[in-house]
DNA sequence: TTCCCGTGTATTGTCAGACAATATTGCTTT
DNA sequence: AAAGCAATATTGTCTGACAATACACGGGAA
C-alpha cells in the first residue's frame, strides 16, 4: 500500500482515501514545473483514482483539512496553502478545494480574504459542538482527556435537561423514552444496546422542551461511540446500569423533576466509574 | 425601493442585498425559455448588481437560503429547488450556489445526493448552536420565546461553568475576568457596557477549563445582543447588576466554587426579572 | 398478469480555464 | 523621508462541459 495514504473516516459516511502527493506542511515551493506524473507501472491506480464511492471529493478534502487543523498541524493564525496548492497536492480541481474550504469556513475553522489567503481562526471561535469537528477533535488528543471532557459536560447538561423533561414531556415523547429504555433491556448485542441507550438519552433531550439542548445530542453520541469502542463491560454491570435507566424513565413518567435529576446523577456517577476503571 | 428586496444581516459582517427575480417558494416551472431580461430602464441597476461590498455572493446566498429554511419556508424533508433554479432565481453562477449550499450542508441544515437534489434535514440534526443558524433562528419566532429559551439555557450552563472556573482558572484568565468586570463598571455608554459584559461571561467560559463550554459563548453573545436591543434599563438597575457581577468576580478570584455558582444564580435571576418586566 | 431488467433522464459532482476584485508589497516620485 | 502608485498574489465569480448516480418508466420474460 502506498506509504503516504491517509484514511479519513467520520460522520460523512464511507471512508475516503485521499493521498497528498507529498506531505504538505508549511512548505516552501521548489517545483520547477510540476511533478511529471513520472513512472506509473500498469495496474497501479493513479493518485486521483484513489476515491471510494460514497464520499465526494470535497467532503473527503474537508475531512482531511479539518482534521489537520484540529490536530494542530496549522495553528490558529496560520495562513494555509492557497487553493491552487491544495488542488495540486491532492490532484483535485480548484472548485472541489473551494467547496471543502467553504464547509470549514461554515464551521468557523477558517476564514479568508482575497489576496491574503485562508487562515485558521482562533480556537475559541471553532464550533467544537459540530458533529464533524467533534469527531476530528476526538481523534487528536489522547482519548482519556476527550472522554473526561465530554463526560464532565454531560454532568452539566443532562441532569437539568432530564428535570425539564419530567416537567414538560408530551405523552408521545414519553413513549419514545420508554420504548428506548425497554429496547435497552431487551438488546441481545452490546452494539444494539448502545444504540438504544443513545436513543434513550437523545429522546430525553428532545423532551426537555428546550430547542437548544437538542444539538448537544452529538456529544452523547460521541461519548457512547467512544465508550462502546474502548471499554468492555461485565454483565452485572450492565444489569445495574439498566436499573438506573429504568429509574430515570420512571421519574420522567411520573413527572418528578427532582427525583429524575437525582437518578441521572446516579447514572452518570456509574458511568464515571466505568470510565475510571477502564 | 424594489418591493422584492430582502435584507440579510448576520455574523458574516456587512449587510448583503439579494433579490430573487420572483419569490421562489415551491414553484412549478412555467418559463418557456427564460425571462428575457426584458425592459430595464436606464439608471435602474441590474438585479445582479445589487451586491454590497464586504459580503461575498455565496455568503449572502447562504444567509438567504439558510434564513428561509430556519424560518420554515421549506419544512424538513422538502426537496429544495435545484442548483440551476437558484442560479437563475438570483442571477448568480452555479458555483456560487454550490458553495452556499455546501456551507449549509456543513451546518447540517441540508443534505444532497445526485439525481435527488438537496433536501432539508430534520430539525434535530440542525446545528442550532452555530453562530449563523442561531442568528437566523433568532429572527423567526417571536423574540420573547427565543430569549426565554436562551435564558433557560444560561441557567443550565453558567452556574456550573463558573464553579469550574473558580476551581481551575489560571491567573491570566483571572486577569481577563477582572478587567472585563472593571470595564463594565467604567463604561460610559450602554453599548460599551454590554460589550464588556459579554467579554466577562465569555472569559468565564474559557476559564472553566472545559473546551466544550467555550462554543456556547455564541448563545451569550446572542442573548446580550437581544437584551441590549430590546430592553432599556434604569440606572440603579445597572448599579445593582454591577454589584452582582463583582460578587461573581470575587468568588472566582477567591476560588470558592459554591459561592461563585450561587452568585451567578443571583445574577441570572436578576436578568430574568429584567426580561419579564420588559 | 406480474416480476425483473435495462434504458432514459434529471440532478448533483467534478473538472478546466478565464477574468474580476482586492489588499499587500515594494517601487517611484516628490 | 514620506506619500502615492503600480505590480502582484490570492480569493471570488462566471461559463461550459462531462461524469456519476439513482429514480422512473417501459419492455420483455416467466
Amino acid at each position: 500500500m502506498h506509504p503516504n495514504r491517509s484514511l479519513v473516516l467520520d460522520s460523512f459516511g464511507k471512508p475516503a482515501f485521499l493521498k497528498p502527493m507529498r506531505d504538505a506542511k508549511p512548505d516552501k515551493e521548489e517545483s520547477p514545473k510540476k511533478v511529471a506524473a513520472a513512472k506509473r507501472p500498469d495496474g497501479v491506480r493513479r493518485p486521483d483514482a484513489a476515491r471510494i464511492p460514497g464520499a465526494s471529493v470535497h467532503t473527503s478534502l474537508a475531512s482531511e483539512i479539518g482534521l489537520r487543523i484540529v490536530r494542530g498541524d496549522y495553528p490558529p493564525g496560520t495562513i494555509l496553502p492557497n487553493e491552487a496548492k491544495w488542488s495540486e497536492t491532492f490532484s483535485v480541481s480548484r472548485s472541489a478545494v473551494r467547496e471543502a474550504i467553504k464547509m470549514l469556513m461554515a464551521k468557523s475553522l477558517l476564514a479568508s480574504r482575497p489576496k491574503i489567503g485562508s487562515w485558521v481562526e482562533p480556537r475559541e471561535r471553532w464550533n467544537l459542538l459540530d458533529r464533524d469537528v467533534l469527531a476530528w477533535y476526538a481523534t487528536s488528543p489522547d482519548r482519556e482527556v476527550f472522554l473526561k471532557t465530554v463526560q464532565e459536560f454531560r454532568h452539566i447538561i443532562e441532569p437539568e435537561a432530564t428535570a425539564f423533561a419530567a416537567m414538560r414531556r408530551t405523552d408521545e415523547q414519553m413513549a419514545e423514552i420508554s420504548q428506548a429504555c425497554r429496547e435497552m433491556g431487551e438488546a441481545t448485542s452490546l452494539q444494539e444496546r448502545t444504540r438504544a441507550d443513545t436513543r434513550f438519552h437523545l429522546a430525553i433531550l428532545r423532551a426537555s422542551g428546550n430547542d437548544l439542548l437538542v444539538p448537544l445530542g452529538v456529544l452523547i453520541e460521541s461519548a457512547f461511540d467512544h465508550l462502546f469502542t474502548y471499554t468492555t463491560r461485565a454483565v452485572d454491570d450492565l444489569n445495574h446500569a439498566q436499573k438506573l435507566h429504568e429509574a430515570i424513565e420512571k421519574n420522567i413518567r411520573l413527572q418528578r423533576p427532582d427525583a429524575a435529576r437525582a437518578a441521572v446523577r446516579k447514572l452518570l456517577a456509574n458511568t464515571d466509574h466505568v470510565i475510571k476503571s477502564r
